[in-house]
DNA sequence: TAGATTGTTAATCGATTAACAATC
DNA sequence: TAGATTGTTAATCGATTAACAATC
């Protein structure tokens, strides 16, 4: 049995082109909206759903026809005009794009509420990727067995963190532990040689030329909601601005 | 004791202008980054800081210098030329932008190991919102007591929305249901007068003109990062391309 | 052929950057 | 006054949008 990536099978007749996908340098916020286009194309593929046009897949996934048309050419000219997308081939020249073809290793640093609910979650296993160590450098919870009833997984020391790497089991990192420990747990992922990190903490890294670091931040994403919500406040109440509410209020 | 927000105690003599904030209308990619000046401001104040200097706050947000002080220029002017920001001064004109000058109340639908992990997490109420609500579908679930030892909650049934909006105690709406959930709540929140609204579900939520929907998606930040993974494996193996990796390997 | 829908172009919009005049 | 640093301007860059020629 080939290896996925290398086999082309799924791929209907009407492929155009090199094999390798054509645009390189794919702008950034295209790269951010295939992994949307990809699960929706998933989920179509399973309803059995063979053809999609432009408008129905830009609805789906929530943005305009014209920038799914436009992020799409970026991979290739792989709809058919007149017709519309083949669901399955552009999945996997989705997937392809993306590095999906190969599963991905996933080592959580810091065992706390939010690894652990991380590693719980299922969001990891059920899109490709493996949770190939929990660490924590607490020794009460070191040895712990956490995880799902399918994945159970031992908390380990950071110490571990070396090997995993070595050994080309860890490919990207995920920091789940409290701010004041970030930084130096980032600076230990990248000198075990990850290049990949994902930071669940509310703090700033620093991280030499060629990592590429992505951050999910509870606080600021409320912060940003709570604008709006006095934004629309505001509205409601033009007069009564902070200068003036005093007054308005004990008027 | 006045609320907070009618008095500008805080502020020193050197501010400028209107107590109603200056520039309206905020570029969103500022807003996103006003949380962060927010933290890191908070942070240098608990440290003593007094004065930080637009090179010092961006090196410590992350970001270039030119970014922060357009950024700020758009709230007003709250520097002085020759010297700096007032740490203290800043932090309040951004969280008074931000509308963290009141607390918000959160209600997080879905108790599983996402909607536990937030709740005990302490992310909330460190940073000035309050669950005010943990509400569940599931009969089982109904009534058991979660949260942290400080912030204790009881998890109740998704019909006691209406009475935490209608009541002005719920003010976000956080989605942690599984994805085939999550559209169906969302339109419960709206329905129950929320506007703002966190989705963790890995869906893509259709609401009504004038709802903001923030998304947190685990698969989609790492297929980000697989995507710049395989990246780099391609560069360093540039002949091993999909189409010839076959032979390449099989030769 | 007629109808449908892609892929691409050109225009617009917003965000970032660099440079510097204003001014403390 | 001299040195430092902001706030703003203008240039650049990237992303979005609308429109349509290409073509199935």
């Amino acid at each position: 049995m080939s290896p996925v990536r290398a086999s082309h099978t799924s791929a209907p007749a009407h492929a155009s082109g090199s094999g390798r996908s054509s645009g390189r340098d794919i702008p950034p916020a295209t790269v951010a909206r295939l992994p949307i286009y990809h699960r929706v194309l998933t989920s179509l593929e399973e309803s059995g759903v063979l053809t999609v046009s432009s408008d129905e897949l830009a609805t789906s996934c929530g943005v305009s026809p014209a920038k799914l048309r436009k992020d799409l050419s970026q991979l290739g000219s792989y709809g058919t005009r007149g017709v519309g997308y083949d669901v399955r081939f552009l999945a996997y020249q989705i997937s392809r794009e993306l590095g999906l073809m190969q599963p991905w290793g996933v080592v959580v640093v810091g065992a706390g509420n939010l690894g652990q609910a991380l590693v719980a979650y299922g969001g990891f296993a059920s899109r490709g990727f493996q949770v190939v160590g929990l660490l924590d450098s607490h020794p009460d919870v070191i040895g712990q067995v956490l995880g799902s009833r399918e994945h159970p997984i031992e908390v380990g020391p950071v110490s571990a963190l070396d090997a995993l790497v070595e050994d080309d089991r860890a490919h990207i990192g995920v920091i789940a532990t409290p701010a004041d420990a970030a930084q130096d747990v980032c600076d230990r992922l990248v000198a075990a040689g990850l290049r990949s990190i994902l930071n669940f903490a509310p703090a700033v890294l620093n991280v030499p030329e060629g990592v590429e670091v992505r951050k999910v931040d509870l606080a600021v994403e409320l912060q940003i909601l709570a604008f709006h919500e006095q934004r629309r406040a505001d509205e409601q109440h033009p007069a009564l601005d902070p200068t003036s509410l005093g007054e308005a209020i004990y008027a």
